[in-house]
DNA sequence: ATCCTCTGTGTAATCGATTCCACGAGGAGG
DNA sequence: CCTCCTCGTGGAATCGATTACACAGAGGAT
């Protein structure tokens, strides 16, 4: 792959006249330019971004860390991560942690050692020593979605209380009584966060919240599945389950289904994290939606501004509750449902 | 950050003896190995990649450039990738083009200059003069799920014309003769195999596939819904319609939905692309999955055989059909489809 | 005692860019 | 005509690693 060295000797100038065509530098004469920009363009030249990185110090990539790619929320937010960076010139590399903290500590490491010019993480857990050291150390780092307490970094993520205070006052209007939660992991802020709402909106109705009717589960499916047979099997089973992301809702549906109990007729259904195929489930879910896109952008925006030297600023966007059928029927004021859908592309 | 000369300093020996030992040559005595470990500990030092790639001309990265990481499909591939580059040592990069031909070029583009040393790529058109001419340069590279053909590089697919074969069979069993299909673009191979796939398994009935009921879609839920549309309004609608792939059976289902019509009774659906959530919709979906998984452990494999010398194989894996209910009930041989399920994680 | 072979180590070149500094030419001002 | 800028350019240092080569000293063979 030809060099620098080759597009100088093709042109017949010097290294030093060559980058500073690359890069734009004014006091170049025209003819210079020209023919460096004739060599580049015979021999097909492309500079080495691994060299320029060594010498600027900088790689012009962001690092994103997200808890589990299968997850769509999080491949959503990935996409528009990607999309906003790109609008900025950067690049961005993912790093699937598949909710295992050993899994987040690899990519964060490696990540580092790529000499990344920030990071955007969704942490799995409580903060790795590796991490703590390295945002003290000074990466630029921003939490996106879930974060961690006690330290300096900013977090933009959405906001469910609202939405979730509004759930309850929907299912309760629906004559729900029972309400069951399967949560996410402690360790993480949106595993106890929404918790805390949802308990925090059954006292505002003075209904209470069990801890027979609260399940331990990890954001994933089969934790769903697990947690809903344990609630099925309670002498007295919950009225309404509300899954804390949307694959514990679906290893729910699961688990529901496998009784050959119907939804929303036996046991209601409710999650957070909103998605396109939750119209067309059977029933169609009711969901808590975030503004993923949203957040996305300003996740890059708070890491550009920190890592250009700017002050990052901490972002919290509300969330809010798309009612469907899955909780149960005679919504008047929500036929008009699928005009309010997040079309899918 | 600490750099090699700080531990070199700090070890009280060479920067070639500290080097020496991290890539653990041979010759260093137990002392000097033990002084450079320790300095190393206190440092913190990690090595920095950029430096490295430079003077070994290898980043040890592979580049995973896709049509759209919001399709279900997708993700788990660049899953399954991300999981068996890991194992062999390797990180990847994912590019998302969303199927835009503009887009991928710029992923491609952007990972060579990175100079990953290999490159995945699931083609999004015809195939562009920029990635035509880095394989015909020499650029590891294999071709998943999509490809190109008339290019020497190695190929790792699955084949669905027995599982269309079977789709086919299926359908006529069931009394449906006016089939429609939701085609991808005509530039992609699996675009234009699945079509011709389903053709001559319709030629094999005895079935016309006459072009009203062939939809141009162009692999997205909007299109989807266009081309669905579209066949609704004809004189003669299809009993049922065959979506290339799952955003296109979302989108055919968002069109099914708004006119009021039932599936399977009105009208069956069917998909290429088999995901979890095809279980849970308003009816299941019948569909044909593929080893995704195994194709991107194969996809890697191949990849890095070329890029160690040895010689890649392509790989072509047998999708299957997974019968549901959206095509028309009454099948004996299928109450037991809950253990044929590929559970999701 | 001499010579040879190993072993462990350091010096310096190298990868491909960027950028500081010096220098020559040419124009402006005195 | 001399001085002083400005402009365009090239030489060389630099980033942080790897690695070829040289070499010192220990130990074995003769």
């Amino acid at each position: 792959m030809a060099s620098i060295k080759d597009v100088a000797a093709e042109a017949g100038v010097s290294v030093a006249t060559v980058s500073r065509v690359l890069n734009s530098h004014p006091s170049v004469s025209a003819d210079a330019r020209a023919r460096v920009l004739a060599a580049v363009e015979s021999l097909g030249y492309r500079p080495n971004a691994v060299a320029r990185s060594l010498r600027t110090d900088q790689t012009r990539t962001l690092g994103l860390v997200i808890s589990d790619v299968l997850n769509p929320y999080f491949t959503e937010l990935a996409r528009s991560v990607e999309e906003a960076a790109r609008a900025l010139g950067y690049s961005v590399i993912i790093g699937n942690a598949d909710e295992r903290p050993d899994l987040q500590d690899h990519h964060v490491r490696t990540l580092l050692d790529r000499r990344i010019d920030g990071l955007l993480v969704s942490p799995t857990d409580g903060g790795s020593p590796l991490m703590l050291e390295a945002a003290r150390a000074g990466t630029p780092m921003v939490f996106v979605d879930r974060w961690i307490a006690g330290v300096d970094v900013p977090v933009v993520r959405a906001d469910g209380q609202q939405a979730v205070r509004d759930l309850v006052s929907h299912l309760h209007r629906l004559g729900h009584r029972r309400l069951a939660i399967i949560a996410g992991p402690a360790a993480t802020t949106t595993g106890s966060e929404r918790v805390e709402a949802f308990r925090e909106a059954l006292r505002e109705h003075g209904l209470p919240l069990p801890d027979e009717l609260i399940g331990q589960g990890d954001f994933q499916a089969a934790s769903g599945r697990r947690v809903t047979e344990a609630f099925l099997a309670l002498p007295e089973p919950p009225d309404v389950v509300f899954a804390a992301d949307n694959l514990m809702a679906l290893g729910a549906l699961d688990a529901i289904r496998a009784r050959g109990l119907r939804v929303p007729q036996d046991i209601g259904l409710a999650a957070f994290d909103d998605i396109p195929w939750f119209v067309h489930t059977d029933p169609p879910i009711t969901a808590i939606a975030q503004p993923t896109g949203e957040l996305g952008r300003a996740a890059v925006r708070a890491l550009v501004d920190r890592i250009e030297g700017r002050p990052p600023e901490s972002v919290t966007l509300p969330a809010r509750l798309v009612v469907r059928r899955s909780c149960g029927e005679n919504f008047p004021e929500n036929s008009s449902e699928n005009s309010s859908e997040n079309s899918p592309a």
